[in-house]
DNA sequence: CGGCGATAGTTTAACGTTGAACTATCTTGC
DNA sequence: GCAAGATAGTTCAACGTTAAACTATCGCCG
């Protein structure tokens, strides 16, 4: 019995309610995407639009917190689809990077839409405000997360 | 552009925090379990505790909020390992009912104490106060997204 | 009581992810 | 300069999950 400031039974519940939500959250937007068009691409897509792309694959596996193996995967499957094109890094050569093409833009721009308008009823059922106050501790525990991964255990990625 | 209580950014915003932190979370969890027990396995044999043994798949199914395929799965894994017991329902022969082993519940005790440990760092970082605020909006966010979802699509499950 | 829709559970293929092993390239320090 | 370690990216097997098709049983309505 360690003095720690919140019960662990608590703690659980959190993580709990947060990954039934994912679930819930990834389910409704795979149903929105155009037929093949995974979460996962689609996340990597709008990453790109929202800040911007030439990013390099290492980059976008610790953004997503995905291993190197699983954004291998991705970026091949968009870059199958032409949305997105890979250059070599002219000043590294281990490196790539990931620009969009104006088909991925596309893709995005239309997949965003109907995402938003598949989400609208969660707009309306929410305020702003009660958004708002519930992210920055999402963002501090995830913060917390990322930066104490695995005292034993290794890299990951 | 309809009028929304909630900017459809903010809530992608609160999306992908969630999903990092499930993922974070979740790969934090499956490192503490012992060698082969997944995290659904854990899950499962969690809830069996907290909420009673001898639930049906299909409504462990719908607890989790995954496919009955993916159930099946689970409890078969589980039964192999013998840390549970299925039986058929007297009253309904399409049923089956999940019941604990001796072997589960042990099992069960210790990955909860590794687990306990293993977020300890988590219960010191935020207070009590923190995490109990911010639980009611998630569990209101889960329970509206597990009441509306696909209105066009069908059940799932 | 007979049929029909709903529910329970299983199976299979396709897919994404992990984790580990591997190659290639850069970087640091001697 | 060169060796040793770090970093970038790929590949492969194992695994969990989904989605859909299928079988079996229950419940209700005529």
């Amino acid at each position: 019995m360690k003095a720690e400031r919140v019960a662990t039974d608590i703690l659980f519940a959190l993580f709990n309610e947060i990954g039934i939500i994912d679930q819930l959250a990834r389910t409704r937007l795979q149903r929105t995407l155009p037929s093949g068009l995974q979460v996962a691409h689609f996340t990597l897509l709008n990453h790109c639009v929202r800040l911007g792309d030439g990013k390099t694959p290492a980059e976008l596996a610790r953004a997503f917190q995905v291993t190197k193996g699983a954004l291998t995967n991705t970026v091949q499957r968009l870059e199958a689809r032409g949305l997105v094109r890979v250059e070599a890094d002219a000043e590294d050569a281990r490196r790539k990077r990931v620009y969009l093409t104006q088909a991925g833009r596309t893709v995005r721009d239309e997949a965003i839409a109907a995402a938003a308008a598949r989400f609208a009823d969660v707009g309306l059922r929410f305020s702003q405000a009660e958004v708002e106050s519930a992210l920055p501790f999402l963002q501090a525990l995830r913060t917390h997360l990322d930066t104490h991964r695995s005292e034993t255990g290794g890299e990951g990625n």
